[in-house]
DNA sequence: CGTCAGTTTGAGGACATTCAACGGAAGTGG
DNA sequence: CCACTTCCGTTGAATGTCCTCAAACTGACG
C-alpha cells in the first residue's frame, strides 16, 4: 500500500505548528487547549493521494490542515468528479459530515501534508464549557463558507480566460494569507482537477495557460507558475465582458 | 417606501409557526427556547425585494427563513450580480457574516415572507449552557455548506439542458421536504435570477422552457411550471456527455 | 531505456452567447 | 376603467468560444 497514514509520537502537539496563529485550536492559550487534547489528534501525515474520507463515510472527525494542499470533491453519477476546492493550511475539511453524520464529498491530499485531527461529540451538553471553541469552528465554518461562495462566483463567469484569472488571483490571496512569496505558485493540483474546478475541459486550461505565457502574463513551466504582469492579471479577471 | 418591515407583536413566539419541526430553534423544547428569546425576534414580515442585508453591513443577526423565499448575491466590481443561492423555508441565511463581523453576500426577499431574527453575542462565554444550540447551528450550517456543494455541481456540468434539470429536480426534492406537491413548482425567482444561478444567460434559459415544453417533460406558463414527465427529467439531469 | 501518466497542441464542429425585435402582463396615472 | 409605461419573457439569426477527438510531446519512475 502506498499511501499511508502514521501517528507521530503523542507529544508532537501544537507547540511548534507554523499554523498555530491561524489555527481553530491554536488561537487559543496552552489551558484552554489541553481542555480539547482528549479530542485532538495532531500532526497526522499524509501521503500524495490519502484520502481523508469517502463520499458516504460516517463522520467522524473535521480536519484541519497543517501542511500541503487537498483537493474535496464529489462523484456524480456519472462517474465524473466535481471537484469543490482546494485546501490549504488552516482550511478546515469535512463539514459537510455533520449535518446527517455522513460525508457527502471526499477529501484527499494532493501532496505529502500533516492534517490535525478534531472529534466532534455525538452528545452536544459535552460541549458545555467549551464555548469559545464553538465560537473558533462557527467562525472557520463561516470561512469555508465564504470559499465556497468565491468559487461560485468563479464558475458563474463566462470567459474561460476569466476563470483562470480570477483562480490564480484568489490563490495569491491565499498565498500572501500565508505569509508566502505570492509571484512564485506552485500549482499542487492537476489539469484536469484544476479544469473540473473551473468547470472546463483540462485542454482549455492548458491553452489557457500557455496563452497567457505567450503575452507575457505569467511564466508557466508545467506546475510551476510565475506572475509577471499581476496588473493585467487583474484586468483579465474583471474584464466587462467580451468586448471589454 | 414601498418595501417596509413590520414587527408584529411580541407574544407571536414560535408555538404557531408551521416550521416548527425543521427549524434550528424549534426542534428543541420550549423551556430551551425561553433561553434565547431575548436574542431570537421571530415573525419578521418582509415584503417582495425587501433585503435582509447588503454586502459590507455589519453582521447582525443569523436569518431563519419561516415562509416564502429569499434570494442571496454577491455583486462584482464588474457591476452584475452572481445568484448564490435561493432559500426556502427552514434555511438559514447571513452565515458568511459570521467571519468577520462584515456581510460578503447580499439577500433580499423574492415575494411576502417571514423570517425570524437570531443575534450572536459578541463573546462567545455567553453561550455557555447553550451548546445544544450550538450544535444545532453546527447542522445548519452544513447543511447550507452541502446546499452550495450542490450548487456548485450544477455550475460544473456544461449542458446547458443538464443544469436547469439538475436544478429542478434539486428544487422538486426541497418541495418534498417541505411536504409542498412536487409536480407544482412556482419559480419565485426571475429568469435573470435563475440564469445567474445556473451560470447562463437569460435567454438560454427562457429557451430551454420553451424546449422542454416542446418535449412534454414540463407545461410552462411563465412562472408556474409543472412536472409531466419526472423520469425524463432525471435523464436529462444525469446524461452521460453530449453524445450520450 | 521503456513505459505511462500528465500535459501540450491542432483542427473541426457543437452549443451557448450576443444582438435585436416582439409580445404580453402588471403596474401607474388620468 | 382605459391608455400608457415599464418590466419580464419569448423568439430569431449570426457569431464566437469552448468542447470534442486526435496525436505528439515531456518528465518521472521503474
Amino acid at each position: 500500500m502506498r499511501h499511508a497514514i502514521h501517528n507521530p509520537p503523542g507529544e508532537a502537539g501544537c507547540s511548534g505548528c507554523e499554523q498555530q496563529p491561524r489555527c481553530l485550536a491554536g488561537r487559543f492559550d496552552e489551558a484552554r487547549r489541553e481542555q480539547l487534547v482528549s479530542r485532538l489528534r495532531t500532526g497526522i501525515r499524509c501521503l500524495p493521494r490519502y484520502p481523508l474520507f469517502h463520499a458516504g463515510d460516517r463522520f467522524r472527525y473535521l480536519y484541519i490542515v497543517q501542511s500541503g494542499s487537498f483537493k474535496s470533491w464529489r462523484l456524480e453519477r456519472n462517474g465524473d468528479q466535481q471537484v469543490l476546492g482546494f485546501h490549504l493550511p488552516g482550511d478546515v475539511l469535512g463539514i459537510d459530515g455533520i449535518r446527517n453524520g455522513t460525508h457527502t464529498s471526499a477529501a484527499q491530499a494532493l501532496q505529502s501534508s500533516r492534517v490535525c485531527a478534531l472529534s466532534l461529540a455525538r452528545n452536544p451538553e459535552s460541549l458545555d464549557g467549551l464555548s469559545w471553541f464553538n465560537a473558533g469552528l462557527l467562525k472557520a465554518m463561516s470561512r469555508a463558507s465564504s470559499q465556497d461562495q468565491e468559487h461560485l462566483v468563479i464558475m458563474g463567469r463566462r470567459q474561460a480566460t476569466q476563470r483562470l484569472a480570477m483562480f490564480l488571483r484568489r490563490l495569491r490571496r491565499q498565498y500572501r494569507r500565508l505569509g508566502w512569496p505570492d509571484d512564485e505558485l506552485t500549482l499542487t493540483m492537476s489539469r484536469a482537477d484544476l479544469a473540473s474546478f473551473l468547470g472546463l475541459v483540462l485542454e482549455t486550461v492548458s491553452r489557457l495557460f500557455s496563452q497567457l505565457h505567450e503575452s507575457q502574463v505569467l511564466e508557466v513551466r508545467r506546475r510551476r507558475v510565475t506572475v509577471l504582469d499581476p496588473e493585467r492579471l487583474r484586468q483579465l479577471s474583471e474584464a466587462e465582458a467580451v468586448s471589454g
